[in-house]
DNA sequence: ATCCTTATCTTGAGTAATTCAAATTAAGGC
DNA sequence: GCCTTAATTTGAATTACTCAAGATAAGGAT
């Protein structure tokens, strides 16, 4: 396990290093932290973050992720009635399911292939560099109740 | 325009009773602002209602909003960086194309006829009722700057 | 037309999420 | 191992929004 985190270390850094950002204690627990997956507030990685890291400040993480989501290195979502969620960025482009009862969240690989809305019919001018679907709808749980 | 103001409020009782809501005049002067067009919000409504109906109070204002959301008779959208936006909905499906420099927001027709992107190849279960999409973009203006 | 019930609004306070700013600390090139 | 500058800590402030108790007004019943 000590391997493993030497490991990770070296390779957080080099992420970090290679898009112009400071390797970081803070930073590398942050992307360890959402390495392991799922949908995090910045509380929520606060919490966990804290575990590891004592002394670590709320603020310190707020900066962090909007830094590594500047960089590309996580992705931030808004959903509605949620503070906002940031996900370690993985290479798909994938879109979000949010149940509107509970507000839980899945993820949804691109609907057709890639980015099938991605193209807008009027652009206004706009450089668009991304497209964001959301899927609202009632999960399982909240139908069965 | 007296004319005018009294067949919109005799139009807007109407709509507001098809849908069980009772008419009151600050149901019917947050309607008239909101289709005047474009993105509110909530401030933005009270600001502008208050010109119209003094002594309105922006709680008043989030209520009859939210009230109009849920019925359909207004739409919410909550862009990254940015207060809640509401806008008159009008019937058609369209999405939203935000500037990630200086926020602004353009309205799109629904890229492919009607809503492209509804399916979702996984739904988990889900009953999806709603998708939205949102593009991310620079306008023309920042461009340029 | 007036009363009565209940939805809606007002007033005032409270909260959660996030941001700002000044002083301190630590990365990484020289 | 210095030195510059980015990053973090600490503490406070702000924004957007919600909650709750009492006052008001819609709209059906009388």
């Amino acid at each position: 396990m000590t391997e493993t985190q030497t490991v990770n270390q070296a390779q957080l850094s080099e992420q970090l290093n290679a898009v112009g950002l400071r390797s970081t204690a803070q930073r590398r627990a942050v992307m360890e932290v959402l390495a392991r997956g799922g949908h995090w507030t910045a509380a929520d990685v606060f919490d966990a973050v804290a575990q590891d890291l004592e002394g670590t400040s709320l603020q310190a993480v707020y900066g962090v992720l909007s830094a590594l989501a500047e960089v590309g290195l996580a992705r931030k979502i808004e959903p509605p009635n949620s503070p906002a969620l940031y996900e370690h960025r993985v290479g798909d482009n994938h879109h979000h399911l949010v149940c509107t009862e509970c507000g839980e969240i899945k993820d949804v690989p691109c609907a057709v292939g890639e980015a099938p809305c991605l193209t807008a019919s009027e652009h206004h001018g706009y450089a668009i560099h991304t497209a964001e679907v959301t899927y609202h709808g009632i999960c399982p749980a909240c139908r069965a109740a």
